[in-house]
DNA sequence: ACTGTTTGTGTAATCGTGTGCACAATGTAT
DNA sequence: ATACATTGTGCACACGATTACACAAACAGT
């Protein structure tokens, strides 16, 4: 029985052997289905015994859905994304729905990635990346009643949008840091201009504004440790900056290693550093990092609140908003 | 043209369209196939015009490769693991072969999750987790030509695995710490009883036991920080130990700061701390782990040798022997 | 006993491609 | 000019399931 390599038996086959048309095959696997509660306790019998399992490309060939949902991020080997992407997978899967993962970091092509997936049906596709315009996505996917969730709202498209508010908590941020006595800000991207690190870069812009301050320095990364340290290297010795706030969690680490290792310089005496996401790995003791932090959880949520209302044929697009927190470390 | 919300459209379809059968779109689609470069040249025109792509569930049910590849994994949250899930991801989609990601960490069924997947005729398994048994996927995965690829050898069965060996590593590492002073040793698991994990604990165990040693006391953590905190605090506190094998890198860095912050120990002074795994952020500045490292692209090009070689109908199950090094930070 | 409803099952069409076979058209060698 | 190899295309079936429709059996109500 075990790891025999045989052929996967087909539904036809099943029906002679249980004695049954193949049509009453399916039935036994369709839960509300007219069927003799008899018939289908013999066939899945039957079938648990002869290894059968419905095979799921026939199935979403016939019925239209495919069970597969396609994630379009940048990487998942950063943790900035890896965590939202963990919970959502959970979900997913609880649901009986498979993540298909879409890199895009590492892809030259990304349209033609997006292409690929998309001749496989999905039912539904969630953009986290910043690296594809979200016009490009739903040329791509404009198949049946595909939902993009993503933080870019397409005002004028059948998509949904999940919108993120970090305004207040940036200013809150910007106040500490200004009554420690900081002057020379700089923002370090993590993208060189997506929608998203400019929303981003705005919410402290403003904050900054407000107090009749600007960003006096901006360096661009690529969301890694490296780009960070690097960057902040640049940022401290030529630019004179005594605060960066960072396009995410991992490099504002990278920044403030480069500030102590290269600089000797403190956080947050000689210089403040602020990271973004909120990720786990910045209240880590060695880190204790002061983040822009979104609830992760309440983000999923929300995405899967999007894709259950596209499951239910809710008409229309729809938008949710959420709202960033300050999160407390030691490097600001 | 753009995020129109129309369906896809068919083969037969465009075949009208273009003036020809649905045979002959088909065979414009298919690289090597006997059709008119002029025709070809023609539907393809067409065909850009409408947004046609062939259909991936159809051609998968039809030529029964799904282009599919199931990555049965712990976790993507988890840096140890995501960093090598990211390059298998890459090396995948530049084959144009789409990556199912299985989350086992968090789901109660995996079976049952392994067995959602196996409907989808995936055309390779990758077992990366050790939370399932081999035997399990095996089973579950008997159809067709599956290749599944694991640290587990099976040796009867056609099951293609790659084996680490870090014993080397390991009694240099000892060797390292026991010259050092240190005196006793902890072994810290991820997981309560895999064979990944009983496997690395044995070369640490054996080079201990080469010197007259041995652990004095031994934990079970989940591979994440908190509970490398957690029970490096135990082990510190109550079994007094002065050197801890981590079961990877992650809980290495909890250990670390849970020595120094709960019990004002530092590193490689007053206790020796030691990863596994090599990910990059064990080599950050902050970080700058002593830990047994294995090359990730060594260790993908085997597994994308395994895929090649499954792909390329090489009889019979093959096996990939990896050394692992080890890599000297400041904790040992 | 007769009509009408419910229940369980089989038949056959369908989903969108790929491909073996047949066949016409074209080219090539004698 | 005839025989034969080559090329390009269409027809029809297969892949493995789901499902509308038909129909027999069982059952209900008067």
């Amino acid at each position: 029985m075990s790891g025999m390599n045989r052929r996967r038996i087909t539904s036809k086959e099943l029906a002679k052997l249980a004695g049954v048309s193949s049509a009453t095959i399916s039935r036994a696997f369709s839960p509300d289905s007219r069927i003799g509660s008899a018939t289908r306790d013999r066939i899945l019998a039957v079938a648990r015994e002869h290894g059968y399992q419905p095979n799921a490309i026939a199935r979403s060939l016939n019925n239209q859905r495919s069970r597969l949902v396609a994630l379009v991020v940048n990487a998942i080997g950063n943790p900035c994304e890896a965590e939202e992407q963990q919970l959502l997978v959970h979900r997913l899967q609880a649901r009986q729905l498979l993540p298909i993962i879409l890199c895009c970091a590492d892809h030259s092509d990304r349209l033609q990635l997006m292409r690929l997936a998309s001749t496989y049906q999905v039912d539904h596709v969630v953009v986290f990346s910043d690296m594809v315009s979200m016009q490009d996505a739903v040329d791509i996917f404009h198949t049946t009643k595909p939902i993009i969730v993503s933080f870019e709202p397409l005002e004028n498209e059948s998509v949904s949008s999940i919108r993120i508010d970090g305004a207040e908590a940036a200013d809150e941020i910007i106040d500490k840091i200004v009554r420690d006595g900081k002057k020379r800000f700089a923002y370090l991207s993590g993208t060189n201009s997506s929608w998203i690190d400019k929303l981003r870069r705005k919410w402290f812009a403003d904050a900054l504004a407000k107090r009749g301050l600007a960003f006096e320095a901006q360096a661009f990364g690529d969301y890694s440790y490296d780009s960070g340290f690097k960057e902040a290297v640049l940022l401290l010795h030529r630019d004179k900056v005594d605060a960066i706030i960072c396009g995410n969690d991992v490099m504002a680490i990278g920044a403030r290693d480069a500030a102590r290792r290269v600089l000797g310089k403190n956080t947050p005496d000689d210089i403040a550093i602020v990271g973004q996401d909120g990720i786990a790995m910045a209240a880590w003791d060695c880190n204790d990092l002061t983040t822009l932090s979104l609830d992760h959880v309440a983000f999923i949520d929300a995405v899967v609140e999007l894709i259950e209302r596209h499951d239910a044929e809710v008409e229309g697009p729809h938008s949710i908003t959420l709202t960033c927190t300050a999160r407390w470390g030691s490097t600001a």
